[in-house]
DNA sequence: CTGAATCCACTCGGATACTG
DNA sequence: CAGTATCCGAGTGGATTCAG
């Protein structure tokens, strides 16, 4: 750490909340830290995701180092994912914010609502 | 929690971690934990946010409650923005990440060359 | 079953210009 | 200073089709 202006895209943090960020990465880690998956069951289970998200998010994750691919050669193939310890370890960095969300969701509502109110009142 | 499938877009995590997947909002959060700030402040902080987003990152930040914009009658309009208490428990809840971050980073990193070159090995 | 490739609509986000 | 409004290029992501 340098100057405090690590607010800069060179900050770690930037990397790292980019790929929280991701709208289905985390999803599919925590989904993985659960069970490995194959990979259609992986799109049933999100449901809402495309196929082509899932096969690039997965990608990414397996880039990464937080998810791992095994294909096994079986008559159709059968592709397993399961997570890494690496990616565990993120998991379990985002659980806070898990818990964060559950217990002030309520809270954001409401400030949402309240704000909304205001601004229609004003216009 | 009811089916072990909440990983629909019900779900809060969902919701909240599309806002930490905010490109700015979280480095925002950040930042105004540490000061409060004025906008152009803001702006020249974070180098590489347009104002356009700043402003319109700053005003969902303000409907979620998570920030407090509060405007000064000066001659030129001052407006300061700061970190609500909800913001600052939110702010708490990503810094296990940010010190993932900074843990794992070249980990990740590590496994992204490791990945790059067996995929370029294998074209 | 597990993807890759293509097409395309839509949104994000930057640059610019203008207002109070 | 603190924004808003408009334009527009680039990237995101869904639907569909093809392949191993």
């Amino acid at each position: 750490m340098k100057a405090p202006n690590a607010y800069s895209a060179d900050c770690p943090t930037r990397q790292i909340l980019d790929r929280v960020g991701d709208k289905w990465a985390v999803l599919i880690l925590l989904l993985l830290r659960e069970d490995p998956m194959r990979f259609n069951r992986l799109r049933r289970t999100i449901e809402g995701i495309s196929q082509k998200m899932l096969s690039q998010v997965l990608k990414s994750l397996e880039r990464d180092g937080l998810v791992r691919r095994r294909a096994i050669a079986t008559v159709p193939v059968t592709v397993e994912y399961s997570i890494t310890p690496l990616g565990v370890t993120l998991a379990k960095a985002v659980d806070p914010l898990r818990d964060w969300a559950e217990c002030h969701l309520k809270e954001v509502l409401a400030a949402q609502r309240r704000y909304d109110g205001q601004t229609k009142a004003a216009a």
